[in-house]
DNA sequence: AATTAAGTTAACAATTTCTTAACAATACCT
DNA sequence: AGGTATTGTTAAGAAATTGTTAACTTAATT
């Protein structure tokens, strides 16, 4: 997995065991890891590394990850590094106050090596998408706006539910090219929820409903696509 | 759900309900599973089954999940399998452990067995992923395009169904050679699926109906080809 | 807490695609 | 040319996939 620039990863937890697990696995990715073992360690590490991401272990002797997140945050050129906390799943006492004070994401230990890897990819992809993703697109006679989560059709507004609207946006955004469902529930449903493959259908169904049946066909065997013409 | 071709589970759990639970659903959707109910039995039977995935309990008599996993990561043939750890939440001795030995996943017990498959499944995507090839072919005058699964002939787009769609790409693909009935079938519809030679026949008739005569020429004795100019 | 909306699942219907079998047509061989 | 093997073609029905509806579950809202 080549293709990445040297993106930095801080990993802070007080366990040598976790580091040492996340530190091999980052390395084996491509990423540039440094380390710490305590929230004063981390502030004084991440200052001088400015990494893209922090790993921040919430229970911490020294100072715990809500205060060292704050911190952080509060250091001009980690305005925009992505912090992602890892917790065990009883302590939830900071769930809440971790996205306070700016957290991006959200792990709970046991930590799965390729669930994190591929969340931190995630977290890239969503930055730049961010950049790229406009709120509005046009496409047929239909306006897709984002922002309100509303279609315009020939001058009347419709407004859909949300998984029916992403399911629109995601597949109006990318015309022309077949998903199979499970592609679709990848991208609009998260690669953590599991439901069937065929609620996709039914979704399908309600927004052929509310926009018509001729935007959205069917490919036997394969999935679903998106007309352009 | 059929598209895949014959992913082997192993299963190894010492609690009997567990094993035909597992075994059951994963059944269903089709996988072929062995199982084991202990540390010792499953390398054994893991070295001569060649599993895809290994699901392994942590907590076996004789043997217990890690060290279970540490031999079969050292069997050649299994270094790619997928080994995916089920435990008890409150036993998280292992958790550090399991992955430096190679595991690749986590479970905790209860087990959910749709999140399960869909987890499984969701390992095999990322791999099919990588072997998918160029999408998008173009000989003499037609176009054929994999992503939306259309052929464009001339400036007009033919819709054929999947196995013709199939059909008429390999052959493109590879033309100028002569595939013979049997290597289509192994090629198209897979190692495992018994359908008689003439099938294609049927198939080669309808796609020329398409798309026109001239481009696939039978080789009287032995088979069909595409052929380049 | 009750009500409403959204999302998911399950069941059945409708449809399309695939497969088979039968017969016709064609090429190949002596 | 006649016989044989192979392929072309068609149509029927099997199998697989998708459409559709309604019941149910979960989440949001009042």
């Amino acid at each position: 997995m080549a293709e990445r620039k040297n993106l930095k990863v801080l990993v802070v937890d007080d366990e040598q065991d976790i580091i040492e697990i996340l530190t091999y696995n980052l390395r084996k990715e491509g990423y540039e890891v440094a380390t710490a073992t305590d929230g004063v360690e981390a502030v004084k590490i991440a200052s001088r590394f400015l990494p893209d991401v922090i790993l921040l272990d919430i229970m911490m002797p020294n100072q715990d990850g809500v205060e060292t997140c704050r911190q952080i945050r509060e250091i001009e050129e980690l305005q925009h590094a992505f912090i992602v906390f890892l917790t065990a799943r009883s302590e939830e006492y900071s769930e809440v106050a971790a996205f306070e004070v700016g957290a991006d994401d959200y792990i709970n230990k046991p930590i799965k090596p390729r669930a994190l890897l591929s969340r931190i990819a995630a977290l890239f992809r969503r930055e730049i998408k961010k950049e790229q993703e406009v709120s509005k697109i046009s496409v047929r006679d239909l306006v897709i706006d984002r922002s309100s989560y509303t279609i315009n059709k020939a001058g009347t507004t419709l407004v859909l539910p949300k998984k029916e609207f992403e399911l629109l946006y995601f597949l109006a955004k990318n015309p022309n090219i077949v998903f199979s469902r499970d592609d679709l529930l990848q991208n609009i449903w998260g690669s953590d929820v599991y439901v069937l493959a065929r609620t996709v259908d039914v979704h399908i169904r309600k927004v052929r409903e509310k926009i018509g049946d001729d935007y959205i066909t069917t490919v036997k065997g394969v999935g679903y696509k998106f007309e352009q013409n």
